[in-house]
RNA sequence: CGGGAUGUGGCGCAGUUGGCUAGCGCACUUGGUUUGGGACCAAGGGGUCCUCCGUUCGAGUCGGAGUAUCCCGACCA
């Protein structure tokens, strides 16, 4: 079954639909362009959350929600935000159905015809800060530091599993500061935060980087992304933080009164991941086996397999297997027994491994002889065998070992497709080979469009920490100065 | 929204120049034998062939329109 997610793909993206629906992570549902998360993707959504909000939490935010429709006069209170998304809303005109005239099912009722029509929310800065207007009066309520879990919906054109669809689930923090300095510190907190969930529990190496003028979020003053490498050197934003000056705040009204008793507006940043990290997760790691999940994000880190020929066989490792899962569950780890009957053992060691499980664990007639059992690491394909009361604290280790050997692969893999390029003939030829290109670029959206165009190569951001990029050399296509490099790549 | 491909049991597909009761593999059900890397035998169940219109004695097959999905662009978290 795995074997044919390679063979039958034609390419990147098809392997990775592939994979996510028979690794049992998602489905295209009923409605053009959604998904259906399934039990087992969600378990790992889930992870991601917890572990997120955690980190949300220890940075002083509170969570929050807000309604699902924006007035349509909200969205068009900030001209570059409603600009920027205007082409992809769902719009709510109606509030009632009828039984159609004719008795052929129902229609919407005409006589239902909202007075305002209503947005389904692509992002909720609009209705957010509406709100904080009533909420921030005095230097006392700031900073306003406020996330929601939600879903979105944006009209998308092309939608792919987890990467694009037009509903997708995600956090947005919005905050709301006195100065402009505290509000760009808050956006660069986040990124990092983001960044380091990247690092250790996705096990994803992230470039973390200013967008350019034109990849800006609509209404933003600054925007820091994640930007990741997948499995075919092309790019994926991962998450995102904007500084948005006070916009926002101008548009909403929202005035604070401060400590010398003058009026002033307030500074905002919002901030953000998707569903799509799980798109990442899947392309980051995967292989021609199936899933490679990291033990942090892994809904089951163990997997027993029992082997066995007679009943009695079959009592005493079951046995053995429930007090190991016990010994390991006290440990933190989350053990699946698969003592499912009508399937051979085979079967399921491909099953698992298709589903990611870190570590699988076979006891059989042989091992319970020499008191040993069989460990089979996801990230290597590789098996040894442990003695039985060893397994707990092997099993243990294990997991740390695989969530650093995976997160080091990805980051070789990124070392060995960055690369500094410095003339255009190069780029044209490297790019098509999937690599982040350090390129000198001269500043100006004409070249960015131009190389574009010519090479459907953006740029992804200017690096901060990742590389170091700050030299003065020539625009790599318009051969004018330029102080510091930035990376181009392909983007999904 | 442009370009291309594809719609046939749950999944993956075949179906010839239009022809007789629409097939195959996987999955499913029952019984048996199996079980250390995707088992085997036997017997079963399951289809408005995407929709509508047309051509024809006869349409899964030909024509038209619609629609959905996927891929490639443009757009995007």
């Amino acid at each position: 079954m795995a074997k044919e997610l390679t063979s039958r793909a034609e390419n990147y993206s098809q392997w990775y639909n592939d994979l996510v629906v028979k690794a049992d992570l998602a489905e295209s549902s009923a409605v053009r362009g959604c998904m259906v998360i399934k039990p087992y993707g969600y378990a790992i959504w889930e992870k991601m959350q917890h572990s997120l909000d955690k980190m949300f939490k220890n940075t002083g935010h509170s969570n929050a929600y807000f309604p699902l429709f924006i007035p349509k006069s909200f969205l068009s209170r900030e001209a570059e935000h409603v600009e920027g998304f205007a082409k992809e809303c769902a719009v709510v005109t109606h509030h009632r159905l009828m039984k159609n005239p004719d008795g052929s099912g129902v229609v919407v009722d005409p006589s239902a015809k909202l007075e305002e029509e209503l947005i389904v929310r692509p992002t909720s800065e609009t209705i957010i800060w509406n709100t904080y207007k009533n909420w921030i009066k005095s230097w006392r309520d700031l900073p306003l530091l406020i996330n929601q879990w939600a879903n979105v919906v944006r009209w998308e054109m092309r939608t792919r599993l987890f990467l694009r669809t037009a509903e997708f689930l995600w956090q947005e923090g919005h905050t709301a500061h006195a100065t402009a300095a505290e509000a760009i510190a808050e956006s660069e907190k986040m990124v990092n935060v983001y960044a380091t969930f990247a690092r250790d529990f996705m096990a994803v190496p992230v470039v973390i980087g200013h967008k350019t003028e034109s990849e800006r979020f609509a209404g933003a003053l600054d925007t820091l992304c994640i930007e990741a490498m997948m499995q075919d050197g092309k790019a994926l934003q991962a998450g995102t933080s904007h500084f948005l000056g006070q916009n926002f705040a101008k548009a909403f009204d929202v005035q604070y009164a401060n400590k010398e008793g003058g009026l002033e507006y307030v500074w905002a940043t919002s901030w953000g991941v998707s569903t799509r990290l799980m798109g990442a997760l899947v392309m980051a790691h995967s292989d021609d086996n199936g899933l490679v999940l990291p033990p942090k994000l892994a809904p089951i880190h163990v997997v027993m397999v029992p082997i066995f020929k007679t009943d009695e066989e079959h009592k005493t490792i079951i046995a053995k297997m429930d007090a190991l899962k016990i010994e390991m569950e006290n440990k933190g780890l989350s053990v699946k027994i698969d003592d499912r009957d009508n399937l051979r053992p085979g079967f399921k060691f491909a099953e698992w491994e298709l589903k990611g499980v870190p570590c699988r664990i076979a006891i059989g007639p042989r091992d319970l002889e020499s008191g040993m059992a069989e460990v089979a690491r996801r990230d290597t394909l590789t098996k040894e065998s442990i003695p039985q009361e060893n397994l707990a604290d092997y099993a243990v280790t294990l997991m740390d070992t695989i969530q650093k050997n995976i997160y080091q692969k990805a980051l070789d893999f990124r070392a060995q497709h960055t690369i500094k390029v410095d003339t255009w003939d190069e780029f044209k030829e490297k790019i098509e080979q999937g690599y982040f290109l350090l390129c000198h670029w001269d500043g100006t959206k004409e070249t960015e469009e131009k190389i574009q165009e010519e090479t459907n190569a953006t740029i992804r951001c200017i690096p901060i920490d990742t590389f170091v990029c700050e030299e003065s050399g020539t625009c790599v296509y318009s051969g004018k100065p330029s102080s510091c490099r930035v990376i181009f790549a392909k983007a999904y």
